[in-house]
DNA sequence: GTCTATATCCAGATAGAC
DNA sequence: GTCTATCTGGATATAGAC
């Protein structure tokens, strides 16, 4: 009979999995092996194979259950948001908190993208769309500015959040003077939404 | 004798220290085998690890080799430059042909960071605090608005050019509506200028 | 400096017993 | 599902002749 709800203890499989993930995170995919990955999960290398195949499908697997996992984090597409402070507000802790919670995701995208590997990350691009198409509507109605493209200003916002964790650690070791990593990314929200707020305000 | 000036065709040593730059910054460290650099260098693997000892030693080179290449490049000092515009112009314009200009040391920091390498970029570290450095001078001038961090006004500032890079291809593909990738450059360039300018521009 | 040959090791993957 | 044993290939690196 099986159990539908989530085991205590990680089946094999599951352990496996999880293993992978961290490690491919750590490592990436050529810096990683299968033996790394059997130790860490306290499974055998014959064991990863049985259960994957073979690592590159183990590869795609962890990708996969990723996006399974996280895709209903993805900022929503709360349609009643409205106003430039709104929009930004929302897509910016949205972002933050997608950031902050998924560690292991970010960085098996970062390695995605310098591997070349451009697909599979499926709900990104809708939801690229989407924001979007909240800044134009929002350009429309005349709360922010209308000579900026909306998808530029989108990556404008995004990739000031995405660096931001992107060095982190590097920043923060090289130039931050904040006490705490979470007082740096309070500051850092604070001043970049009032930097945008500004420079992506309507007039002149 | 020895003729100091480069010669035409590379030396068998340089041959192989520019096709495991390319190696490298395509496929990571991990992902690139001696096999592969000796193919593309049109050398053996054996004359490969005679001239760089290892493997390892080899990226390092090749680390050391751009870094000796380019730092040259990296935004100079220019001490005159002032008001937020001067400033920002200045800045931006060095990242962008810095960026174009040197598409395989880019990828290589990439691969460094996620790697863990936080060493050998050394002229990085100096160039983000004489920025830092003018960003300050700018604001007790009163041409940028001091209630924002130099450090973040930064790193907001060169986040977004970093992405713009980073995804190049992959926002191209999805998202823009430009014809040309140079024409797509040009747009962002202008837009980001825009944005930032009243952004991070004195008074309310 | 350049080659061939080779040592050594370990990766990914398979076979088959239990 | 899980194990042990094993295959095969390819990786880094060395030795030594030329």
């Amino acid at each position: 009979m099986m159990d539908a709800n989530k085991p205590v203890s990680p089946s094999g499989r599951e352990a496996i999995l999880e293993a992978a993930e961290q490690l491919f995170s750590e490592q990436g995919f050529a810096g990683t092996t299968i033996s790394q990955i059997a130790e860490r999960s306290g499974q055998s290398g014959s064991l990863v194979i049985f259960h994957f195949k073979s690592k590159k499908s183990l590869y795609k697997a962890v990708k996969a259950s990723i996006v399974a996992r996280y895709s209903a984090c993805l900022p929503e597409p709360i349609e009643e948001v409205e106003g430039l402070h709104g929009i930004l507000r929302n897509l910016m802790r949205a972002m933050f908190s997608y950031y902050r919670n998924n560690p292991t995701m970010v960085r098996i995208a970062n390695w995605a993208n310098l591997e070349g590997d451009h697909e599979a990350w499926g709900g990104e691009s809708d939801w690229h769309h989407r924001y979007v198409g909240q800044i134009e509507a929002a350009q429309r109605r005349g709360e922010i500015r209308d000579d900026i493209s909306p998808f530029r200003a989108l990556i404008i916002i995004t990739g000031a959040i995405h660096v931001w964790w992107e060095f982190h650690d590097h920043m923060l070791r090289d130039l931050d003077q904040t006490d705490t990593p979470d007082a740096a990314d309070e500051c850092f929200f604070h001043d970049l939404e009032a930097v945008l707020v500004r420079g992506l305000g309507p007039g002149q």
